[in-house]
DNA sequence: CTACTATATGGACCGTTGGTCAAGTTGTCT
DNA sequence: AGACAACTTGACCAACGGTCCATATAGTAG
């Protein structure tokens, strides 16, 4: 497995042209609304360097997504407690809700246009939740989870808590800009499931 | 307001059969395979017929969603208790919730298809969430919640609850027939939000 | 039975959009 | 400079939800 050959130069440039124009639209308009053929037009190529570089319209959008969900990837992997390693489970579960909430109000269109594009995929329907992302945040719960809580369905509940966001109601909320209350409700619904570490209220 | 005009005749039967060929096509193939085409094909009517009928694809679903929900909601509105009226909130939550995963475990495919075609919708995007079924299970528990725990935000612990089924993971998990896991993790939920009022083990 | 009308039907047609591809262009390496 | 792989492009395709209206039919009044 030696080192790949890089990405060209003119290559590069368009991917971030491209990123960057698919943030744009997103941002402005509903996920629903824009097509590639757009996103390409305003990123100043052709539609076909797009699929070139993402595959399909689901690909751009995770691309999307793991760009935005970086920071705090790393922040739970080798970040400061009590987001990172060090602090209790417990802990560490409310850090991370709270921050996944957080981010999540601000990219509830990129979220729900990831959804769209896989729901309206046209070629290979493919293994769904090969997102990376989703992948991560949960493998991370699930793991603090099964620290705490030892009797628990790990697995599953990492999906209850995590999957919240998927749900177009608790979309909405982020979208209305009332994070702090599903915040809230995530961390007293983790609280309870986490024992009697801390008062609900 | 008076009595409005009764269905035709004809109109009556082509409406149960497309209803029955829809739910035939569902129960044999991915439900993002099942064009109205086909259902109209299989119905033995023209396409025009169905839209007729059901106004758009996610009409269609939903009138097939509420025939398969309506037992649950006689059931919970004025059956025995604990599902109907007259048993504690609690235990009514409880099963309510452990009919509520039956019932959706025997028609993921369906659920499947109408958020698909929500999410696929041409024509009017219309308010989301206009599904019958989605708001009164939702008022039920949300109403239960309130009664059992004033403290909590009931609204939004329902729509965490409710909501699990149109988490894509979780849906893999009734697909798989591990319905069970999916009850005993909700319940588990529900017994920790609701106080100590049983034992979760 | 006939005439009449509201209702129902069907399928050609349309617009949109994700995705493909073959031919041409350009960066990069030696 | 020359060679080659990587890259770009936009016309093109297939699929599908939804529309429309000329035609057919159930129900009904006389």
């Amino acid at each position: 497995m030696g080192e790949q050959r890089r990405e060209r130069a003119d290559a590069a440039r368009n991917r971030r042209a491209i990123l960057e124009a698919a943030e744009e639209l997103l941002r402005l308009h509903r996920p629903d609304e824009v097509s590639i053929e757009q996103v390409a037009a305003a990123a100043g190529v052709g539609k076909g360097t797009v699929f070139h570089r993402f595959g399909s319209r689901a690909g751009l959008m995770l691309a999307l997504m793991e760009e935005r969900a970086q920071e705090l990837s790393e922040a739970i992997a080798a970040g400061p407690p009590p987001l990172g390693p060090g602090a209790p489970p417990h802990e560490r579960i409310l850090a991370f809700l709270d921050a996944m909430v957080a981010l999540a109000s601000r990219n509830v269109g990129l979220i729900t246009a990831h959804e769209h594009a896989v729901a309206t995929q046209r070629s290979a329907a493919g293994p769904r939740e090969a997102n990376p992302v989703y992948r991560r945040w949960h493998a991370h719960v699930s793991e603090l989870i099964a620290r705490a809580r030892p009797d628990l369905d790990a697995t599953l509940v990492a999906h209850l808590l995590i999957g919240s966001l998927h749900n177009e109601p608790v979309a909405r909320l982020l979208l209305d800009g009332e994070s702090e209350r599903l915040a809230a409700g995530l961390r007293s619904l983790a609280t309870s499931l986490l024992g009697p570490g801390s008062a609900p209220m």
